[in-house]
DNA sequence: GTAAGTGCAAAGCCTTTGCCACCGT
DNA sequence: ACGGTGGCAAAGGCTTTGCACTTAC
């Protein structure tokens, strides 16, 4: 074969040798399905997609990549009120969510003027701002109330 | 003696009514501890403040109690990202919350800025705002990074 | 070579549920 | 009286973990 699991590179794979971490060929495969997903996959999903590339992973590799991951710094967990974790590596940069309440579906957005009044409200309040969690739930305006 | 479980009145007390449940003394026990909480309890907590007015109350009911209580739009679960659910009755107003990592305890606050930028962001991208939830993750600047 | 990572299955934690007795309206 | 409600304990869903084997450095 030209090119196995061993070989696959991605971003987070970077990250990962940065932080020191031992790159296993489960571990490759879990950070380039996480650099490939522009979406917010579970960890059953996550699953999903690493068993295609490398079949003998198992979904307790995956939990425990995640966890490390996130411990890392290099994935964020969010919790969108589904009982289930959700991930989404960190080098997307600072954004925030908006989710249509009727269809579920999930848009991501920035907005400069947001990061400035957290940052703002995190000091006077006494605090070094270490993350934020926000998501708009919105209904799409094109029927009536 | 003069006042058993069975006369405890609550602002929440009210709200069921109005939703038309039928209150038995569990509810009102539950609902009055839901009035009295100015924190964010869970279950646990709940049950165990719960059972100091009223020893029968079982674990099981306050899980039945608080979904019934949420589906009516009387409380709202948060998801700290502590595996647990935390609740809080509905009618404390708009609000947000900043969360110490460290300790985690939680700060509510307002702000009418944020209140107009959030409302404005959901506009702009093509959404009426149905509800918004934010946390702010910091530390107490007392020490060094 | 050695410490760390992995697989598997069992265990853990929070939450839900079946069943039957009980109680509010 | 009737239908919803509560208690108990068992089941469920997601996540973690103990153990023995494998692997990256």
């Amino acid at each position: 074969m030209t090119k196995t699991h061993d070989d696959i590179d991605s971003p987070l794979l970077e990250r990962c040798r940065e932080k020191g971490l031992k790159m296993t060929g489960q571990r490759r495969v879990i950070a380039y399905v996480l650099s490939e997903a522009d979406d917010h996959p579970d960890v059953e999903e996550l699953y999903r997609r690493a068993i295609v590339i490398d079949p003998k992973i198992s979904v307790a590799t995956v939990y425990r990549t995640v966890r490390i991951f996130e411990e890392r710094g290099i994935l964020q967990r969010r919790n969108f009120g589904t009982g289930r974790a959700r991930y989404e590596a960190t080098d997307h940069g600072q954004h925030y969510h908006l989710i249509d309440v009727e269809s579920g579906k999930v848009e991501e957005f920035h907005d400069k003027e947001l990061d400035a009044l957290l940052q703002k409200i995190a000091e006077r309040m006494g605090y070094d701002l270490v993350t934020t969690r926000l998501e708009i739930y919105g209904r799409t305006g094109k029927a009536r109330a």
